[in-house]
DNA sequence: ACCTGAACACCGTTCAAGT
DNA sequence: ACCTGAACACCGTTCAAGT
């Protein structure tokens, strides 16, 4: 999807760079101000000349989720037991989406198809499946949390009123007592 | 925030026929084919005319949401069990959103400020109230569960492998469980 | 009171032309 | 190879004018 950099040829812009440049759209002004036209009179080019690095507004979007989950911020594992394992990978894609609340409206909004997505379920799947829980109770086991955690980080950034600051960890914990109490 | 239609003049539109045929358009075409110019084209009037029925399109599309989430939908109490009452709530709310994933979509991205939405949520918190759960523990409950609700539904009507049919009903089992782990 | 078209300031994307 | 402007088919909203 993403065209990026092509060997051969000097180009005028660098991925990472225009990258860098949506970011700083996306959070100072919000998904809705993060165009091809406006990033391109950041960048001080013609708006085409973005085609040339990304197929479509799509593939831009899902280059700036790239960047921000970045599969190293799922951690290997340790030899923490499995259950903190995953309370600490959760709450540490927590704490990035509630830094970035426009990647999560991405992330909400539309379906994801790059490799990165792939690999940061695996991720996710290994700490449950070295909890000894077979192959169907770590899917859902991490869909529930994953959902669980997509709509609580679409309402805290709008900051509706109701669910004390740490709700969300209540929440967490509730599931993780559920996923205990169905035992591997 | 809507307009809606004003007594003592005849108007060419019905308010309720509008929010029809915009549902109608959400249903098969999708959010981003709810506009303004292309529900006048349906209804056979000037773009502008919608503007004497709804302040903004936000005004229409929370209209939307609040005609599909009927308060009625979330039941009085029975005489049930609250875990059971509130199960089934939960359920109902999650079969409406799962057959117009448009709403879900809305509901996920805007901040509703409307009456209804009040009166929606002390219907919820009354379900753990009865259970003898105090106003904060009633708060967390409510609001964990249903940021657990949209995500779900968000990734489920994008059917993102991963996470069985039944998943929705599982994760919601793990969270009444949990509740219940922190007595009231 | 209610409806309307023109105009404004935006979108994403295709296409043909420039270097 | 890479960049560009013009053009196309859309948006929501303001404004002044019609009845």
């Amino acid at each position: 999807m993403t065209t990026g950099n092509r060997p051969g040829r000097r180009a005028l812009l660098d991925v990472e760079h225009v990258i860098d440049v949506a970011l700083a759209i996306l959070d100072a002004d919000g998904l809705e101000a993060v165009s091809f036209r406006r990033l391109s009179a950041d960048l001080g080019v013609s708006h085409m000349t973005l085609y040339g690095y990304f197929d479509s507004k799509e593939a831009l979007l899902e280059a700036l989720v790239a960047r921000t989950i970045a599969v190293p911020s799922i951690r290997p594992a340790t030899d923490a037991a499995w259950d903190d394992v995953l309370f600490d990978a959760i709450r540490e894609l927590h704490r990035i989406l509630i830094n970035r609340p426009g990647i999560a409206e991405i992330l909400v909004s539309r379906q994801l198809t790059g490799d990165w997505v792939v690999e940061a379920r695996e991720r996710l799947l290994d700490i449950l499946r070295g909890g000894g829980y077979d192959e169907r109770q770590a899917t859902d086991g991490i869909s529930v949390i994953f959902n669980y955690l997509l709509g609580a980080v679409m309402i805290e950034t709008r900051r509706a009123r109701g669910g004390s600051p740490s709700s969300f960890e209540v929440g967490l914990r509730y599931l993780i007592t559920g996923l205990e109490s169905a035992p591997p």
